[in-house]
DNA sequence: AATGAATGAGAATTCATTCAT
DNA sequence: TATGAATGAATTCTCATTCAT
């Protein structure tokens, strides 16, 4: 009970640094700015956080959280490759852009600081790669998509996801209107290529 | 002559930034590590920049040039998509390249900081995605590509592009290791596509 | 009670500035000078004063309350001229001397900072002024005193105040001395004159 | 012929020192902003002064000088107290208010800097009074003044005048706009008092 | 456990002065 | 002699962190 209390006072904090981090960045946000954002004093976010570069870390275990819960999304085996690439992609639009403002609150501070960065490397970034690389390699073998060089392909992709992001992060409008559109999109755009086929 | 030791020293000092900046990011970087690594003293910088962030501005010019040239990159009549595709691409990772610490340096503020990100999307976002959008929308006249989603296309391949680097930035070791497969691979990747024809 | 000690320790700040200004000067003295003058880090002087700037406005303050106890002076009925204006004065001294670190420590700075000059005048001397010409006025109104140039007479005397005070600091010996002989003195010369009467 | 050129060049500085000073106060003022002003280059006013605070004493030698004229002086016997008085005062005003812009640049300086305090007494300030000092005791010896306290009705009228300064100083328009009306109504002030003399 | 005042290390910036040209 | 770029000491101010209440 009490317990749930400090979870709650927990989660509180980290959304708060959530919102000053996205705004201002993690350097210029301050333990102040925090606290008030949250609606408690200075000192009280040391007894939840060692240090500042604990919220950052705080965040992170966020979005890994979600990251896991996305990779728990399975293939039914009905599914043709289409409708599973489409589906796969809505999945991951639905969980990475509700995550944007904690996205843009470490991936910053992710370029610079190479324990942050080591952390996520390993808890995200390569788990999701090598089992997108997995599930290409059963589609080639299974003759359903053209042999490709994988790894970079699967980096492709998935940079073209993370692409997508950094461009709306960097304050582009088209993808912020028309996130919904973007699994159709680059699913037709992955699987079938631009050029027509009648004179390949 | 006086003239020509200005720039050269201006330089200098630009690339220390550009190095301690894609080291240690921005505000983890001090100025006295700037001028240790540029070879001069502190207030040194300060004839040459008014301040820590002209330095990132600098860079971004830098970056801004670079790019420039990039775009002054002209379809050879003769070549066919597939070819042209290919080396225009390969022109853009030979730019790109060689300027990732600077756009490690940048990148991470231009994230953050509004007037930064105001510049390049001015500078060098918007006027690139426009091209990019011109050229898509004139194939797709001549009946070269399919019909699709110009604006977000674009900016999934242009993403993809960022994506990458981003992915190198953070660490991932295929992309450094194989950039110059880069442009076949993403050329095959958006023209093609993934999917096997026989069976569309 | 917490705002009692938060006064206490404001006054307590402001005092260390007032002597180090007074010793050194604005631009001498250091921000850590007044916090070991203050006996605090020189971080706490900024939790009570935004910059070194607003403690100059913070003793102009003081010296704006000590003046405006000094104006609530007034005259009783019976009092004749003579007495009057050597009670006055007196009061003036009684006023002026045991500020006279405050105004050492203002004053440099009031001679070189616009806005400190402007909010002195608009604060204290302009009011200070017109008093005194409202006083002049109506003594000569009731035929009392001589015909003069009032605006001119009342910035004399007030500038002998001024004067004297200046010929301290700058370290006259005489009127530190016998500042107490003032009143009587500047009243008889004031008054009087300084020519014997018989022969005018 | 070299040696002129030299005095010129010096004066040139002085001049622009002068200026400067008076505008931003000493501590405000920069080397490159008086070089700017005197049109030379930073390095160049070393040539001529040692550093910044020989510039100070540079203006204060000129005001010095302009009062060594000032005491030259001297009481035609003819003339009676109050013609005298009253040309003394004149030919004050007439030395003082062209070097006001020195003045203004070295009084805020005066206040703060002993050793230029000390160079200031000594040169001027004692001189000057014990002259005044002198004269006044003859004027009291042959029964042309009413006995006073001579040291203190010497620096009060001294003050007056340093008062007035300052109040000019500090932005008062009544006296820039009336200094030359002020020898007269001094003269009448400190000679005659402002009291009615036939209720005396 | 919560508070927020106090701390002081650390960073950007300024500018008098020097000195090679 | 004149120049003005280079220097680096010194200063203001910020802010993460601590700790007495």
């Amino acid at each position: 009970m009490q317990d749930m209390l400090q979870k709650a006072r927990r989660a509180q904090i980290l959304d708060a640094a959530i919102t000053v981090f996205a705004e201002k960045g993690f350097h210029r946000a301050t333990i102040k700015d925090i606290a008030r954002q949250a609606g408690v004093a200075d000192g009280t976010i040391y007894t939840y956080f060692a240090n500042k570069q604990e919220l950052l870390l705080g965040i992170l275990d966020r979005l890994n959280e979600s990251d896991q819960r996305a990779m728990q999304f399975t293939l039914p085996e009905t599914m043709d490759l289409r409708h599973f690439t489409i589906a796969y992609m809505q999945h991951r639009v639905h969980t990475l852009w509700p995550n944007l403002k904690a996205l843009q609150a470490v991936l910053p501070e992710l370029l610079v600081n190479p324990h942050l960065q080591e952390t996520y490397r390993r808890e995200i970034l390569e788990p999701t790669i090598k089992i997108a690389e997995i599930f290409f390699q059963n589609q080639m073998e299974q003759g359903r998509i053209r042999t490709v060089d994988i790894p970079l392909t699967v980096r492709a992709i998935a940079g073209s996801f993370f692409g997508l992001i950094l461009l709306q992060l960097l304050g582009d409008q088209v993808i912020e209107q028309r996130h919904d559109a973007i699994p159709e999109t680059l699913g037709s755009l992955f699987l079938d290529g631009l050029q027509e086929q009648h004179d390949d």
